[in-house]
DNA sequence: TTAAGTTCCGTACCATGATACGGAGTCAAG
DNA sequence: CTTGACTCCGTATCATGGTACGGAACTTAA
């Protein structure tokens, strides 16, 4: 089981089928040529587990916070042999995912007081405002 | 000194000019009366702290991942009496917080994984693809 | 072999959060 | 009382990551 239409990669992927044509269209993802068992011209493009490993690692990158355009890159230097561009990549992107995980565990540590100070009657006014204050720079 | 024109506000809570316009358009900053020492009915809008409280405020909720809708609630919400409301914004942004930080931590000990395997030798192909991988659903 | 369901492709549109532009009005220093 | 900077405001444009539409070609199952 590893050919399977535009759908099917869509599905295997978790993503729906435009999502992978746009990927197409941004170079994510090839677009294989059309195929049909008589051997004629036509017929429709064929996907397979290559092309599902790419769409899952697309996926990947994202939760990663890639960018598109970076995650293009990633996928033109895999197997390629400039690791050490790969290696910056990555590094410039886990230091910026480091600071984005702080902001967000101080976040969610606000946020927490706001709940527990709203929390502690049912009515009257509940300082939203001044509970949930950034430093200042 | 607790007086300032738009610039002085922008500067104080750390965005552009035309960022603080685009949060009075959107509701989440109000627009001041226009203001001139010998009370003319025309002169320059002036702000003082409570909008650079709100300002920061907005930046503070942004990073928690609320969006502007969600945040110009939040405000609307500040001092007055529906803690409940209140309450349920702030626990479920909790929990998808917490969703978004386990995500990127999980992305962050993928990444960390890429880049060992790609710093062991200086050549040669470095499989990206294969090694960031998102789980199978 | 025909009808229903997919695919293909270009193009248009969407949401979110800004950022830019241009011309008229206003302010503040010299 | 001019000059240069800033403000005001409507409207346009941008970047990112999709989502939708419509008609022709193709596939598949009955």
């Amino acid at each position: 089981m590893s050919v399977r239409t535009i759908a099917g990669l869509a599905r295997d992927g978790g993503v729906g089928v435009e999502t992978v044509r746009f990927y197409q269209r941004r170079g994510l993802l090839p677009t294989p040529d059309r195929w049909s068992r008589d051997g004629a011209g036509s017929g429709v493009r064929r996907y397979g587990e290559e092309d599902v490993r790419r769409l899952r690692f697309i996926r990947s990158a994202q939760t990663a916070g890639f960018t598109l355009d970076q995650i293009k890159e990633l996928l033109s230097l895999d197997a390629g042999e400039d690791r050490t561009r790969a290696r910056m990549l990555a590094a410039e992107r886990l230091e910026a995912l480091d600071r984005t995980i702080a902001d967000l565990e101080a976040a969610r540590a606000a946020l927490r007081r706001l709940a527990s100070a709203c929390a502690a009657s049912d009515s009257g006014p509940c300082p939203i405002i001044s509970t949930l204050q950034g430093e200042q720079a």
